[in-house]
DNA sequence: ATAATAAGTTAGATTGCTCTAACAAAAATA
DNA sequence: TATTTTTGTTAGAGCAATCTAACTTATTAT
């Protein structure tokens, strides 16, 4: 199969390339702190292997090959966070660095163990759609909290970009998936939203943390 | 820290010099499928690291610090295989493969919680000892079903180079730790010995399977 | 003791993955 | 449009981990 290594990188043209459907090798060359000339070299390997579409100076596309392999590792990654998470008590702020090693494990066996044990969820625990045996995953379009105008209540949905240091940002101030949050008011000169929940004070929130905030409108 | 390669080499001479305290090129390169001249260079680079003495046409040692660290690596081996076959419904014979990935995780909370979740088990599911923290373990010395006599009773404590089909083997005659067997016979000739286990007819069991179980004296 | 076999080593090559330095193309800016 | 900056590529190197072929040392058998 693929190496460790190649995994990574199949998974970071994915990542990448879910708003734009491409993704350059300066971004990669950031995103993994890997140099360009090895993420251009590693890139030619790939289109290689018929995982992505390389030509010289353009952006690289994954193959339906590429893209289903990408998906079945971000499965085995979310599906790992999800047991860390249900089974294993950790909180949502610790589990990536571990799924980011145990994704690599090779054994049908084992991930599908632990779907089964969590009784075969569609979302991990940052919200995010975990995708099926054949790579395929449905992804509900939410909105950023950023686009809420004063008066609206939503519902936090998931996070994107969640890096550990903003999960337990949002730990510290009790806001968690599923926390019904009414929009006070919205500061015209920086973006930073005055919102309330749970009960609590009104809390200020940066644009920087709304944008980072996806939640779809309560249902009454 | 170590790299994966380096650590199924620590693992591997660990494992050798269970029984001579010393392990030989040859013998290493047949266990770990690998060709003895890169097993060669691996014991110069290991001896470069302090974890293993090393001199020409000799067998190699571990050092104290390679002692540790190849018992902690099997630590972290050891308790993935207990949590697999307790929180995870596998079986004992389906539980090796996937721990000899798992165990190069880094993460000492991962095993922390594995090992709290187990409530700190002093064996995994073959009857091996899990080494502690420090890496140092306690090794009941049992013996051999071989070295019995008729008439003995004895409980089936674990099992040595426990591959799957020899587990395999073992779930298909009931044969599990703890099971009473009461030694009927032995066959003088090829060393053939006639059991009786479990309320069931006499099993006859070949002097290789005989060699690969470990007993205690039934405790009265 | 000598010859044959087994075990261990050296030399040299290959592949995967990484880097730096230098150069080329594309995009942005002046 | 011309210049500058950013992005991408090529060339060349190094290290980890593997191999084969050839050679040496140690062990076993005759
Ligand atoms: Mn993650
Ligand atoms: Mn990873
Ligand atoms: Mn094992
Ligand atoms: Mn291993």
């Amino acid at each position: 199969m693929h190496s460790y290594t190649e995994e990574n990188y199949l998974k970071a043209v994915f990542n990448l390339s879910a708003i734009k459907g491409e993704a350059n090798v300066n971004e990669l060359s950031r995103l993994l702190e890997i140099k360009m000339p090895t993420v251009n070299s590693m890139m030619k390997r790939l289109a290689e292997k018929g995982l992505i579409v390389y030509e010289s100076y353009k952006p690289v596309r994954l193959t339906a090959k590429g893209e289903k392999a990408a998906a079945l590792i971000i499965r085995k990654h979310r599906l790992t966070e999800m047991f860390l998470v249900e089974k294993m008590d950790f909180g949502w702020d610790e589990v990536h660095d571990i799924a980011e090693q145990i994704e690599h494990v090779q054994s049908p066996d084992f991930f599908a163990k632990m779907d089964e044990l969590l009784g075969f969820p569609k979302l991990d625990p940052h919200g995010s759609p975990i995708p099926d045996k054949n790579g395929k995953m449905e992804w509900t379009e939410y909105h950023k909290l950023n686009e809420c105008k004063p008066g609206d209540t939503v519902v936090f949905k998931a996070v994107i970009h969640s890096s550990d240091d903003f999960l337990k940002f949002l730990n510290a101030r009790q806001l968690r998936l599923g926390t019904v949050i009414k929009v006070k008011s919205v500061e015209s000169f920086d973006g930073t939203m005055t919102v309330e929940y749970s009960k609590r004070a009104p809390e200020m929130l940066s644009q920087l943390v709304c944008d980072r905030i996806l939640v779809a409108p309560k249902k009454k």
